[in-house]
RNA sequence: GUGGCUGUAGCUCAGCGGUAGAGUCCUGGAUUGUGAUUCCAGUCGUCGUGGGUUCGAAUCCCAUCAGUCACCCCA
């Protein structure tokens, strides 16, 4: 028979890396809520025409790389949605939520683009999106960024380089390109062969260009910078300035592009830096025009997103995180299923984590299996226990010392422990 | 979408034309109800999948799928 298995750049989170994506998601919820944001979730799947709208229809995202499919029954274009902001922002108009002012939320999920997988990229992968709308200030771009750099350091992470930039707005971004291209052109022979094949693709990405031949070709290119308005200008300068007060390091690079067309004046970046890699952990901008594209009144808007399992290979080298381990781990002879059952569910009743062996097993295995269960105490039931109504209560961390007790005073011995732990 | 490398036990890997292996894990015992250390024994498997070459293929060839890295692009 054919194996199945998961689909290409999908990957299953199995139970010994889940303690460390939940510290993750607890850190971050906790952050985000420090500063206000409001959970909201989105569906996965939207129309087709939404991200085409909202993302731009010549991105690499939307000419090839969205997961879309037909509804059967209606024939209704849908796709799988490759990144959170559209699906916000149509929810945000959908029920009106800036009638009321201004709204910061934010949302988790896994997201989708029909990309070749490689290190930290993956067909379904996992993004925190966080979204502020109605603020027109550059206080809120500084906000977020400053929220990020406030994660980092709660999680520990410190290699990590902001870039930021300011793209202006649609036409100051196409004079710009056009003039780059000129430019390129009128120097054609000093271009490489991959500044050629991206002339007219993506002539901006060739000012990033590692070729130190055409080092002083790039440095004489028009600068972005130059074609802003004195408004974008004003704006960048109240973002930075903020950074710089709140001490947050960052660096200005003015050849910091995105890849989905929304956005406009900032744009950000956090580059986290591993053993042996580097790569885009977070990154957002403003997208003043996107709401009003998308059919709402017109309203500014300014997020970003975290890549979640990029974070998490930065995590991993730490200091493992402790999944979440059993109380009492409760072994019992065969015949006394029914008494260990009782026992345990008391002792749930108190609130305590407790498995029930299951399977039988000689006495000697079960203390194994209690002992890989990682939990602080076995619960013992058998022939003596039974007879004298109590339990033996071991304790498998500290010095394996063992009592016998009544379940009230074994509940209240467990308990000790967890207290004392917290 | 293009190219390089890699797929052998649950996990980490050796073997690279002639009977499928090690460590770890797991199971049992040493220990007559008691784990984590030590010692002993045992089970691991369509050698990714499909075809081909050969007396004989885990090993060589082709295809395919997957992983990984780079390009492209990006969280």
């Amino acid at each position: 028979m054919q194996k199945i298995q998961a689909i290409r750049g999908m990957n299953d989170l199995l139970p010994d890396a889940s303690p460390l994506w939940q510290y993750f998601e607890d850190t971050v919820r906790e952050v985000f809520e420090q500063y206000g944001y409001r959970l909201m979730r989105t569906p996965v799947v939207e129309a087709t025409p939404l991200f085409a709208r909202a993302i731009g229809e010549v991105t690499d995202i939307v000419e090839g790389e969205m997961y879309s499919f037909e509804d059967r029954l209606n024939g209704e274009k849908l796709t799988l949605r490759p990144e959170a902001t559209a699906g916000l922002v149509r929810a945000v108009i959908e029920h009106n939520l800036l009638y009321n002012g201004p709204q910061r939320v934010w949302t988790w999920g896994p997201m989708f683009r029909h990309e070749r997988p490689q290190k930290g990229r993956y067909r379904q992968f996992h993004q925190f999106d966080v979204e502020a709308m109605g603020f027109p200030g550059p206080d809120v771009d500084a906000e977020q960024i400053v929220m990020l750099a406030r994660l980092w350091k709660r999680l520990g992470i410190v290699n990590v380089t902001l870039y930021v930039n300011s793209i202006g707005d649609v036409a100051s971004r196409a004079a710009h390109r056009e003039a780059l291209v000129k430019y390129f052109e009128s120097r054609a022979d000093e271009l490489d062969a991959d500044a050629r094949r991206r002339l007219h693709t993506n002539p901006l990405r060739t000012l990033d260009t590692k070729n130190p031949a055409m080092q002083s070709l790039v440095e004489g290119a028009p600068r972005l910078k130059d074609f802003l308005d004195d408004a974008a200008r004003e704006h960048f300068a109240g973002v930075t300035s903020r950074l710089t007060a709140s001490g947050i390091a960052f660096e200005e690079n003015p050849r910091l592009v995105r890849g989905f067309d929304y956005y406009n004046r900032t744009v950000f970046e956090f580059i986290g830096k591993g053993a042996d890699f580097e790569l885009a952990i977070a990154g957002g901008g403003r997208y003043d025009g996107l709401i009003e594209q998308l059919g709402g009144k017109s309203a500014p808007g300014c997020g970003f997103g975290i890549g979640v399992e990029r974070v998490l290979m930065l995590l991993e080298g730490m200091t493992a995180q402790a999944g979440d381990v059993p109380d009492a781990y409760v072994i019992h002879q065969e015949a006394f299923g029914q008494q260990a059952w009782d026992a345990a569910e008391s002792m749930r009743d108190a609130g305590l984590s407790v498995v029930l062996h299951a399977g039988g097993g000689s006495f000697k295995s079960q203390m194994k299996k209690a002992d890989g269960s990682g939990a602080r105490f076995a619960i013992i039931l058998g022939e003596s226990e039974v007879a004298a109504g109590v339990l033996s209560v071991k304790d498998l961390r500290g010095g394996g010392e063992q009592q016998t007790l009544p379940l009230d005073l074994a509940i209240e011995r467990l308990w000790s422990h967890v207290v004392e732990n917290n």
